[in-house]
DNA sequence: CAGCAGGTAAACAACC
DNA sequence: TGGTTGTTTACCTGCT
């Protein structure tokens, strides 16, 4: 058990060390695993061409903004040059020159480089782009459940009659078309952010442009959107009435659209005024501005983390600019925004994948019956969650595969990164290189209430969560700081991300959810495996700190009891640990869930 | 640069 | 005897 975590380090010098954590041990395992199962760049799908076209495009913006700035003075620079994943090495540099790292922007970010309204411009856009990924979410969910039905249904009547495979083969090609669909309009939303980008930057270079839309135009996109929803009411009058901003293709949902329109045409907005003067030209009334605005709902603000109650829009823009300006606890929050937003474009765009390659394999078995199945699908769900799929049962049933859409595990995480970061195959895990596209894991279970309660971050602690691979990770289990561990209990149980709470905060959290208040160490053992995903793996590891924890922390208490020892907290010692810096700076030792707790 | 907090590893003892 | 629990120490990293 022992030697579980101990070989790790124990054979490594120190800079590998470095990168020697144990999410790296899981990195450097899916390297393996994907480079054993086959998967090269050269296996790259149109999707994920879209995504990696996407993130560098992102990333393209960011630099501009980034090469801007002409620099911060010697403090910054110190703090750069302490940074190794800065330097990037020629190779990487050359195939992703526009390419920066997660910890550059989580640098530039706290550097506050970026001025308030290109920081206002990336969170709203984000938002919107995220708002836009929910709904697509939902609507590709709504379709799965509607060809696992008809799946279903065909397995249950035994034959196929012609007339349902031909029902079924249209609304397969259907969804082709939708993925298709949802694809352009993920570039498009980019293609908007970055046109907003560079109307702020004026004096930067421009960026080669991709093609808004590849072959198709807005219209005909809308055209096929009603053939595949054959519902097509308000929205179309919603998206055409847009003409500041062409945002047709974004027209999916009659909900969320809008808002994504209001937040794009906010571009030189500071925290939600200048949306709302330019919506005064289409609307006169505050209703609708409540209505559409992303941030206000329900007389709450949505802000994440915050739920202020706001009786009326104007109030709750006066909330906006007083509790929301431009400061670091805003940054660290649109960071963790923009996290949550990427890892979301990713389970979309992974999904997509899986249900394109369930559609080819069903189309292949048609004609082909004894065709393997498509070696996309296969190794996906092969990986998935330690399920294992002959081909034999990929025929009898799609259940568990389609069950398999929406769970999530080391394997996915994994896959994810060395998959949308093919560049990063040729280097050696233990290899300190620079980071490349800021892709992120794909945790697919991931709640909206994770998306609303983002607070104080933990920032990084060492360099061993800093995966070389992909610095994406790393910054993914630093930013996704998702506070509320109650309320994002479903996105840590599924997604292997290091919460990012001090072991005490999470060893206190565990007794004080429990009835009495006090925990076995085997019951916080438990609790913690049960909570998170990430601590189910390294148990030699983590156990041995929670039990070093409890013996140095003077706030847990051991309490003889009738069945043994238990735990207990001691709320003044715990709260006399450590003043704790909530808001402003961007560092929450403590899980601020507990301190509600205990107030 | 020192001090502190937190994480990791490990040695060791007591207990079951 | 082996595993678990609990304590302690050492070392490292990042931050102030």
């Amino acid at each position: 058990m022992m030697q579980e975590s101990g070989t790790e380090t124990r054979s490594n010098d120190s800079a590998i060390q470095n990168g020697a954590g144990p999410g790296n041990h899981l990195l450097e395992c899916t390297l393996r695993e994907s480079r054993s199962n086959g998967e090269t760049p050269l296996e790259i799908g149109a999707a994920e061409l879209a995504h990696l076209q996407q993130q560098q495009a992102l990333q393209a913006a960011r630099q501009i903004l980034i090469n801007q700035q002409p620099l911060s003075g010697i403090k910054t620079h110190k703090r750069n040059d302490k940074q190794p994943s800065l330097q990037v090495p020629v190779s990487v540099a050359m195939m992703t020159p526009q390419v920066i790292t997660p910890q550059q922007m989580q640098q530039i970010l706290q550097q506050q480089v970026l001025t308030p309204q290109q920081l206002q411009v990336l969170l709203q856009q984000q938002q919107a782009l995220m708002l836009q990924q929910q709904q697509l979410q939902e609507f590709y969910k709504k379709q799965q459940e509607q060809l696992q039905l008809q799946l279903l249904q065909q397995q249950h009547a035994g034959k196929q009659p012609k007339e349902q495979q031909q029902v079924a083969t249209q609304q397969l090609a259907f969804q082709q078309q939708l993925l298709q669909m949802q694809q352009l309009q993920q570039q498009h939303l980019l293609t908007l952010q970055r046109q907003g980008l560079l109307s702020i930057q004026p004096g930067q270079p421009t960026l080669p442009l991709q093609p808004l839309v590849q072959g198709m135009i807005p219209a005909e996109l809308q055209q096929l959107w009603k053939e595949v929803t054959g519902s097509h009411t308000a929205d179309d009058v919603v998206c055409n009435n847009h003409s500041t901003l062409d945002l047709s293709t974004t027209c999916v949902s009659s909900t969320a659209q809008p808002k994504a329109s209001l937040l794009l045409n906010s571009h030189a907005s500071t925290n939600g005024q200048a949306s709302v003067l330019t919506l005064k030209r289409e609307s006169s009334s505050h209703e609708e501005y409540a209505q559409n605005h992303s941030l206000y709902g329900h007389g709450v603000c949505k802000w994440p983390g915050c739920e202020a109650i706001c009786e009326d829009f104007p109030s709750f823009l006066k909330h906006l600019n007083n509790e929301h300006a431009l400061d670091d606890r805003s940054t660290a929050q649109c960071r963790v925004q923009m996290q949550v937003v990427q890892q979301l474009e990713l389970q979309l765009s992974k999904d997509k994948e899986r249900l394109q390659a369930m559609m080819t394999h069903l189309h292949v078995k048609s004609t082909e019956p004894k065709a393997s199945p498509q070696p996309q699908l296969y190794t996906t769900c092969s990986r998935e969650n330690g399920w294992i799929y002959s081909s034999q049962q990929l025929e009898e049933g799609f259940t568990g595969i389609l069950k398999g859409l929406n769970l999530v595990s080391s394997a996915t995480l994994s896959k994810t990164v060395s998959e949308a970061s093919p560049q990063s195959l040729p280097h050696t895990p233990t290899t300190p290189t620079a980071p490349l596209t800021p892709i992120t894991q794909g945790p697919s279970v991931i709640t909206t209430t994770s998306i609303h309660n983002v607070g104080p971050i933990r920032r990084r602690y060492s360099d061993k969560y800093n995966v070389p691979i992909s610095s994406d990770w790393m910054i993914s289990v630093d930013f996704l700081s998702l506070p509320d561990i109650a309320q994002n209990q479903e996105f840590y149980k599924n997604a292997e991300v290091r919460p990012p709470f001090t072991y005490a905060s999470l060893i206190r959290q565990a007794i004080l959810e429990s009835p009495e208040k006090q925990l076995t160490l085997n019951e916080i053992y438990n609790w913690f495996t049960r909570q998170f995903a990430y601590f189910r793996r390294n148990a030699a590891t983590w156990k041995n700190a929670v039990r070093h924890n409890l013996s140095l922390h003077k706030c847990f208490v051991r309490v003889e009891n009738v069945k043994g020892a238990v735990w207990t907290v001691d709320e003044i010692e715990f709260q006399k640990r450590r003043p704790q810096k909530i808001s402003g700076v961007p560092f929450a030792p403590t899980c601020p869930c507990i301190s509600a707790l205990s107030e």
